[in-house]
RNA sequence: GGACGAUUGGCUCAGCGGUAGAGCACCACAUUGACAUUGUGGGGGUCACUGGUUCGAUCCCAGUAUCGUCCA
């Protein structure tokens, strides 16, 4: 008895809810995801984007983890010691609002429970409602390192806050000062440029008369309320209408102070009135011309974006009410010169909470970038990381070049509180993680912003600032997987962060850039217009291998994807196919217990699927390392369904229903094996399931990648497959034509097979061809090919004929085509031999189909 | 306003200087020997438009139109 005879048979379909939990946990208990920092292999790393701790899975999420998966499997069955390590940022903004919205239902504050309690409140937060990514990445199959997953405000994490802090402030690129910030008053926080949304917005353009008689100049606004706060009128100095008013004072109504005319190039003349109100301490722009000019800024709102200070009747009001106040007495006042107009304009949005951000005059942190982002995009322009695909790199650059100081300070409690200790005189102390403030000092309130953290998150994940043996081991990270969409956030910060801290080494070598999940019809996803999908549905709907195969699948490097649940049932039914075959397979005593027979010793089409394979293998391959997805999903699809299913499965069953099935049972096992290693990484759990079933092995996790063998390659092989194939088709077209059932058998004689005379069986259990004494009384050709058949005198002469013609006019059609070619003087003298030869070739063809089907169509009988 | 990308069968997308491909959808036939979550056969495209380069353009170049994305 041999081995594969003791196999547990396959039960009669794939059951994905049954057995994915299973062998997830087959994996996590056999440790095979954890990666060795001690042993001799190459690392290949990659360090999760690490997720929302208040995040749960999106399809988003589920392209990026199956990317990511299908690399680090890979990699691992490729003998490289792999670390894919998962883990979560704290994401402070959108923490704090979901605990404070909590304890608002209990009709409380944070300010009610202070600091110390807040905190507290928000880690049991965490932990009992935070991270249910991380169970639904369990779900998707994800081979992350659990014995290594982080989170950003761990303790050592958190040291490394503290260390990459002093050493920039040691550096002195990072710096304290009064600038324009974006706030949110919603959140009570500073934002960051990247996290202010902006929006087009209706708004009115009025224009506003301040001064009077001689002594007037008229400016236009979107923002009149913030007028209480101007300190001057800007002009253009080139602008010869109002450079007689240059260096005079005018009133500035409602609040009834006199404010300069000023000259700054910054103003076009040609937008509005050519002269607008300088308001230093609520726009960037004019923020700009006050330093410039030594202009008053006074801040007239306060944190809630409620007038105060302006010393006018509207302190008190909100900004937007305000407005039309404002707006409203100017007019009584005879100052409102045009009409409002209604304009749109640009305004920026809280990212979180899409608030109308508050331009402000702030005393915050910033991170000086220039030079930490120069050396971020030198990084890229000199080959030292490579974007993919790197049509994107220019958007990259043009971000990475522009990028504006950071401001990092943010109102909050949940985060890393900013390690700067303020002396009784104000002065300023930095502290590292090993040092003490002085006594008496006290710390600045606020916290950092998330991703200053999560920029350090490709080496302070591995224990920088230690000198751990992880960091050395898997420090640059091999790739970093992620959307397009996210280059400017973590991608950017993680370049800046990464090569201050780590000597120039950037954090990673390649970054491997996928667009986004889109509704069936390319259109965006948003729960606005309810065509958002829930990957979770679909895997227990499908499968995960399934939902992993779909994404994979549509995966073109830098392009958007639409997804349509059709697909996936689409994925699924490559799935189950799989598993017919393997199981159609083993039944018939596929197996990969001894040596390959001897290649040579094979017939044709066992050779000529042994090619397939390899060729697959070789594509394949090539793809996968340059994250092709799309395109070695397809190919791999094709080869499984289209060339192993479809045809070399059905040529195999007279094999093995003749005398010597041995050979070609080990070649099919052979075959299935290496599949089946080539899917894993897309589609780990059947795989597994097919795999471990059919070879008695362990585990597909750690088992060899395959490679192709060129011995295993042979081109006649595929030439005969060929022939084979489009015999088979004609007969089949034929029986169809004839509206013979294709289950019925029926007899037929074949002629002219020459050396596929060998393969005379396997085609007649094909197309269900007996051979036997018969009234012979049609016929088709095929090349040399003749198959007559005993119709029993029920042919059906008019759909022959169809046939025929149809056929006819094609070929005739060829042929013009290519004779037209072979007339062209310029062709010929100039066209690539090959070409030449080709079209020379199609031509002899051509010729002979037209004179066979001429023949056949003359031999038809009358109707 | 600036930049980039896209425009290929009904839908979603590959492709590419040498006779247009896939998946799904569609039509017809078939429950057959692993699989109806199936098989077999078939229909369907002047590759957005206009010029140019070339022996030859869906592909390269220029312009136009439409759509999308990012930045301001």
């Amino acid at each position: 008895m041999n081995q594969s005879d003791k196999r547990p048979e396959l039960a009669a379909s794939f059951s994905p809810a049954e057995i994915e939990g299973v062998l997830y946990k087959k994996w996590q208990d056999g440790g095979y995801f954890t990666a060795d920092a001690s042993s001799s292999k190459q690392p290949f790393t990659i360090v999760i984007p690490p997720p929302n701790v208040t995040g749960s899975l999106h399809i988003g999420h589920a392209l990026d983890h199956t990317l990511q998966d299908i690399l680090i499997r890979m990699k691992r069955m490729k003998g490289f010691e792999a670390l894919w390590l998962p883990g979560m940022d704290h994401a402070g903004i959108a923490t704090q609002n979901v605990v404070e919205k909590q304890l608002a239902t209990q009709g409380k504050t944070r300010h009610d429970l202070g600091r110390e309690k807040f905190v507290e409140k928000v880690w049991e937060w965490k932990k009992e409602s935070g991270g249910t990514i991380l169970a639904q990445m369990k779900r998707l199959g994800d081979s992350v390192d659990w014995s290594r997953e982080r989170f950003t405000m761990d303790q050592g994490l958190s040291k490394a806050v503290l260390e990459i802090f002093k050493r920039l402030y040691d550096a002195d690129l990072i710096y304290r000062a009064e600038r324009i910030i974006n706030w949110c008053p919603r959140c009570l926080t500073a934002l960051s440029d990247i996290e202010v949304e902006h929006s087009d917005v209706a708004g009115e353009f009025v224009s506003v008369r301040y001064g009077d008689g001689d002594l007037s100049i008229t400016v236009a606004t979107t923002r009149p309320e913030t007028m209480l706060g101007d300190g001057a009128v800007a002009v253009n100095p080139n602008d010869p209408r109002y450079s007689h008013l240059v260096g005079k004072q005018v009133l500035l109504p409602l609040a009834n102070r006199m404010i300069p005319i000023i000259a700054d190039e910054l103003v076009d003349p040609d937008f509005g009135t050519g002269a607008v109100k300088v308001t230093g301490a609520h726009d960037p722009n004019d923020f700009e011309m006050a330093t410039r000019h030594g202009i008053e800024m006074p801040i007239i709102m306060n944190i809630n974006a409620v007038m105060e200070g302006s010393n006018t009747e509207f302190d008190g009001m909100d900004r937007f009410d305000a407005r039309v106040a404002v707006v409203e007495e100017l007019r009584k006042q005879g100052r409102v010169v045009a009409e409002k107009r209604p304009y749109m304009h640009s305004v920026g949005h809280c990212q979180r909470c899409e608030t109308i951000v508050e331009p402000r005059l702030s005393k915050q942190w910033f991170v000086k970038v220039t030079p930490l982002a120069k050396a971020a995009g030198d990084a890229v322009r000199d080959g030292r990381v490579k974007i993919e695909p790197e049509e994107l790199a220019p958007r990259y650059f043009d971000w990475i070049d522009n990028m504006h100081d950071w401001c990092i300070s943010r109102q909050l409690w949940w985060g890393h509180r900013i390690p700067v200790y303020y002396g009784p005189n104000d002065e300023v102390v930095v502290c590292g993680p090993n040092d003490v403030p002085p006594a008496g000092y006290t710390q600045d309130p606020d916290v950092l912003d998330t991703w200053f953290s999560s920029g350090l998150w490709p080496f302070s994940t591995l224990g920088w600032p230690e000198e751990t043996p992880d960091l050395k081991k898997f420090y640059p990270t091999s790739v970093l997987v992620t959307g397009y969409d996210i280059l400017f956030f973590w991608v950017a910060r993680m370049m800046l962060m990464g090569l201050f801290a780590m000597d120039g080494v950037a954090p990673f070598k390649t970054i491997a850039l996928h667009g986004l999940v889109r509704d069936r019809f390319g259109k965006k996803m948003s729960k606005s217009r309810g065509n958002t999908v829930d990957p979770i549905e679909f895997m227990d709907k499908y499968g995960s291998d399934a939902l992993r195969f779909t994404l994979a699948r549509g995966a073109n490097p830098g392009a958007d994807q639409a997804l349509a649940e059709e697909w996936i049932a689409g994925a699924r039914n490559f799935a189950t196919k799989l598993w017919n075959a393997t199981r159609f397979a083993m039944l018939n005593g596929a197996n990969v217990e001894s040596k390959l027979p001897e290649f040579s010793s094979l017939n044709l089409i066992d050779q000529w699927i042994l090619t397939r394979l390899n060729e697959t293998i070789k594509e394949a391959d090539a793809y996968l390392e340059s994250f092709e997805f799309a395109k070695a999903s397809e190919l791999i699809y094709h080869f499984a369904w289209d060339d192993l299913c479809d045809w070399y499965l059905e040529l195999t069953k007279s094999t093995f229903a003749g005398q010597n099935p041995a050979p070609t049972a080990r070649v099919l096992g052979h075959v299935l094996d290496q599949l089946l290693r080539l899917l894993h990484p897309a589609m780990p759990f059947i795989t597994e399931e097919l795999w471990c079933t059919l070879t008695g092995g362990q585990t597909l996790v750690n088992a060899e990648w395959p490679v192709a063998d060129e011995k295993f390659i042979n081109p006649d092989s595929l030439k005969t497959a060929t022939s084979i194939q489009e015999i088979v088709t004609e007969i089949r077209r034929f029986r169809n034509d004839q509206g013979i059932k294709t289950s019925g058998k029926i007899v037929a004689r074949f002629s002219g097979l020459g050396e596929l005379a060998a393969y005379e069986d396997a085609i007649r259990f094909i197309v269900r061809c007996d051979k036997a004494e018969g009234n012979y009384t049609a016929k088709i050709e095929i090349g040399s090919v003749t198959v007559e058949f005993d119709l029993t005198g029920a042919i059906d002469i008019k759909a022959e004929r169809a046939r025929l013609t149809k056929d006819l006019t094609t070929a005739k059609k060829d042929l013009i085509t290519a004779q037209v070619k072979l007339d062209n003087e310029g062709f010929m003298a100039k066209a690539p031999l090959d070409v030449l030869t080709e079209i020379r070739e199609r031509l002899v063809i051509t010729t002979a189909d037209i004179a066979r089907l001429e023949a056949a169509l003359a031999a038809l009988p009358a109707e």
